[in-house]
DNA sequence: ACGATTATTGCGTTCTT
DNA sequence: AAGAAAACAATAATCGT
């Protein structure tokens, strides 16, 4: 990890993981002489909007000060408001990253993502139209990839089929377009780990608290010792939760389990196994 | 409901062309 | 180098208790 002052770069990969971390804030400054009057010179930047949060908007009705205005005013007004919003977009690439940023602001939505996490989304959408990964794919399915592929690098517990579900595009174009992502930008998606999917299912299984801490504490165990690897991780998950649900009393079913997690009580029975064995 | 056994699937490796 | 194929591990299905 290299942080300077703009972003935060991983140094194994290259990804940049926060941009503009700093909020510069207001630029709070008094041109008079005395410090009591001081004026903002604009709005915070942003990475969200595609002309980072500089447009200006022409209000309709009242003045600045809040005065009614007359009717040959406002007809002059709305001739200023139609001609700006015309010539806001130069180009038609300016134009496709002011949709794709709404969309995947409409995105995060939905998803209740952190800010954070949305700017880097927007961050990484616009990083894929510079790389030209547009042509021949829909915005919407990039601006749904680019909030899976932050999700993925940052650990969080979102699956593609939520956000699937958020956007409004077929789920074999969004992992087309997640799929060229990771390969053209070199994404570090880090594989989905179990003790994500402990929350989620404990919560549909309705499931003490102090089980799911059992359940959480073996998931990141066997995570560390690295025999997670390679399975479905909602099933070893499950698993986790079905062996702390028996150690703490009989509260889980193998068949209540899986069910939650969408596999067969086999799978639940296999990793059930290998948790006994780290265990002893 | 659980366990053991067999069947299927998906995936990285290796062998061919 | 691109594709076919044999091989392996994970998951699913089935049957028995």
């Amino acid at each position: 990890m290299r942080t300077n002052t703009v972003e935060t770069v991983c140094e194994d990969c290259g990804l940049v993981i926060d941009e503009q971390k700093i909020d510069h804030g207001p630029e709070w400054r008094s041109f008079a002489t005395d410090e009591e009057t001081l004026n903002r010179t604009g709005a915070p930047l942003t990475v969200a909007r595609h002309d980072r949060g500089l447009s200006t908007k022409i209000g309709r009705r009242t003045d600045s000060n809040g005065n009614e205005l007359s009717g040959q005013k406002r007809q002059r007004l709305a001739r200023m408001r139609r001609e700006q919003t015309r010539g806001r977009f130069q180009s038609k690439a300016e134009r496709n990253l002011a949709h794709g940023l709404g969309e995947v602001r409409r995105i995060a939505s939905v998803l209740e993502l952190s800010d954070s996490v949305r700017d880097q989304a927007c961050q990484l959408f616009r990083s894929a139209q510079s790389e030209d990964l547009l042509r021949g794919r829909s915005i919407e399915a990039i601006a749904a990839a680019s909030v899976y592929g932050v999700c993925r690098c940052n650990g969080h517990s979102r699956l593609l089929d939520d956000v699937v579900d958020a956007a409004r595009v077929e789920q074999s174009r969004v992992t087309n377009a997640y799929k060229t992502l990771n390969t053209e930008l070199g994404l570090p998606a880090q594989p989905v780990r179990p003790s994500e999917f402990i929350p989620r299912l404990a919560s549909e299984l309705e499931v003490p608290v102090y089980i799911r801490q059992r359940a959480r504490r073996l998931a990141e165990q066997s995570e560390s010792t690295g025999v997670a690897s390679g399975v479905k991780p909602s099933g070893f998950a499950a698993a986790c939760l079905y062996k702390a649900g028996r150690e703490e009393g009989r509260w889980l079913t193998q068949a209540e389990v899986a069910e939650a997690a969408s596999v067969t009580s086999t799978t639940i029975r296999s990793h059930r196994d290998t948790l006994n064995e780290l265990a002893v």
